[in-house]
DNA sequence: CTACATTCTTGAGTAAGCTCTAGGTCAATC
DNA sequence: GATTGACCTAGAGCTTACTCAAGAATGTAG
């Protein structure tokens, strides 16, 4: 199939199809003698690999890695199981620091919702005054978010 | 006080400093008259908001309209509100998504670990397959991703 | 007065993951 | 054989939140 019926068969675009390849995400794609791309069934395969990949949030250079490794075969089976080890715990991380964010953001969306009742503008340093306030009020009346 | 003290006083780089007040997060910041920045107090006062609107993690633009609000005074208590109730929306889904993110890499951390000994190589199109299996097997002794 | 430090502005560079453009080639149709 | 459509490559553009560089002017110490 060519790069139209490809785009259409994976969901892709061609540019981002042209871009895998570039980067050594697809390899081995064949091509007509006039130089057009000529795609395989393994190739299609080959981006649902990739989509599972993106699904567990690998970024582009991790899904290379990914790739050199499975192209090496099953003896690279352990290191590819320590970079989706690693994968997660930058996950773990990234998830943790979201959710101090997200405390903050109800803290605040309580606050403004609540500073006139209150009657307590702290001023412009609003941030972390209040917060003890908070946490006996809101806690058990969480904020909607 | 002038940039480097500023820089120095709140731990921004010079650089971010005039990033800032350039983009509008910081404004009204006094000149001497052969036009260099001359920081008061109350400067200092409005990085400490900025930080703190940073660790609610909201972006640059966010932060664009909060001062916005800001500027209008009270009045607007209730348009920060929804601000922050917005931002804590979007952290809850980007921290849905990341936890989809992070069930996948541990499951295919579990599968690397495992494909050996299970004897379940199947192929490329390792992704969803068995799933299930590492539902029943793994969720009880939960992987250390 | 000279040297060196600090600051100024404008504009370019960075990373990620594509998208889009320009300019040209090839294929299929009327 | 000319138009239309699909395709090619190389390279620029997009977004975010800054960082960095260039070149010029001001401030300060000796």
């Amino acid at each position: 199939m060519k790069m139209k019926e490809m785009s259409e068969a994976t969901g892709l675009s061609e540019h981002a199809l042209r871009y895998y390849e570039r980067e050594g995400l697809l390899f081995d794609v064949k091509r007509t003698p006039s130089g057009r791309r000529e795609y395989s069934k393994k190739d299609v395969e080959m981006v649902e690999v990739l989509e599972c990949l993106k699904a567990a949030g690998l970024s582009i250079s991790d899904i290379k890695e990914f790739i050199h490794l499975f192209r090496g075969g099953e003896e690279t089976y352990p290191q590819r199981a320590d970079l989706f080890r690693r994968q997660a715990g930058s996950l773990r991380s990234r998830i943790a620091e979201l959710q101090t964010q997200l405390d903050v953001a109800d803290y605040k969306t309580w606050y403004y919702e609540n500073v006139l009742e209150l009657g307590a503008d702290d001023g412009p340093l609003v941030c972390l005054k209040m917060r003890e306030r908070y946490e006996k009020m809101a806690k058990g009346q969480p904020p909607r978010g």
